[in-house]
DNA sequence: TAGGTTGAGTTCCTTTTTGGAACCTGTCAA
DNA sequence: TTGACAGGTTCCAAAAAGGAACTCAACCTA
């Protein structure tokens, strides 16, 4: 299968990645809700090539996850910042820097640390359950079809576990 | 940069982007969450190329996130499962499907649903703050450097807000 | 007023990665 | 003896990324 043909599919997550799955998108997104807003800051800061940031971010504005506002006039500048389906994308950011603290980290701990600004506390973040609150685990979570679901592959669910 | 490159930035996030930032690893990983365990299987449901599968599996082994263990002797015949490493990545899956639910699906809703085995009801994630368990978004999250900082390059945290 | 700088890209060419198909290796079953 | 199965490898063409140079319009500065 074709990378292009991946939002094609019946899965919530295919359709994710589709948008922000290749190499350097979600790094441009870190940048993102970092407050870095201009090409040429990326550019400096990601070690990107410049082709390829231009893509990117043409992409990202053609999903509606950055939009591009002019900041100044004469001559125009833009400047992109995150929507609101952008900003939905902080979960997947939090949590990859999470795990990437947790078990990539070398032994100085994690470089960059997140207070929550209501509690004012160093926080991680937690994935509780919408409806108890508790924390879940992939052990916690069984899979069912759901009503988007196409049956021309029924057997896109296996039986097994994860573990 | 290269991409090779991107897993020495004083970066959590590129860290983790080094293992499982690539066009096919979490859509591996996603199948792996879902119990499917062999090459084979994997090759069918994904549509993905066989060496393209190889050297993904064997590089996620390799960052272990998944395992080989055989399940039969005579031809021995391997299969792969998730390590508590890659288990912990969970929660970046379910935040990249929600996601993908809330804003790529189409008019029939989410193709997959998620049951929270204890308390039985269809849940979503929510991302909460660990210390006082409130939800948090882009807007409630200040950064800081950490004790894992490099001040090789001191202007790695802008000043401005994502928004 | 000539020359340099800035921001935001494009263009061109080379190197790496994918996609697609075919091939290989043990074992078992017909 | 042939074929199937599982789990790969090898080969080649096509697509994507890396790297450097070029563009363009407006501004700054001497």
């Amino acid at each position: 299968m074709k990378w292009d043909d991946l939002d094609k599919q019946p899965c919530s997550l295919a359709r994710a990645l589709s948008v922000v799955g290749d190499r350097w998108t979600l790094v441009i997104l870190r940048d993102c809700f970092l407050g870095v807003r201009r090409f040429d800051d990326l550019e400096k800061r990601l070690g990107i090539t410049r082709h390829v940031l231009a893509d990117r971010l043409k992409k990202l504005v053609e999903h509606g996850v950055l939009y591009k506002t002019p900041y100044q006039q004469k001559p125009v500048r833009e400047e992109y910042r995150l929507t609101e389906k952008g900003l939905a994308l902080h979960p997947v950011v939090m949590a990859l820097v999470h795990w990437g603290d947790q078990h990539m980290a070398d032994e100085r701990g994690a470089p960059i640390v997140h207070v929550h600004k209501q509690c004012g506390q160093f926080m991680q973040p937690v994935t509780v359950c919408s409806c108890c609150g508790e924390p879940v685990t992939a052990r916690d979570i069984r899979v069912e079809v759901g009503s988007g679901w196409q049956d021309r592959s029924s057997e896109l669910i296996p039986e097994k576990d994860c573990c």
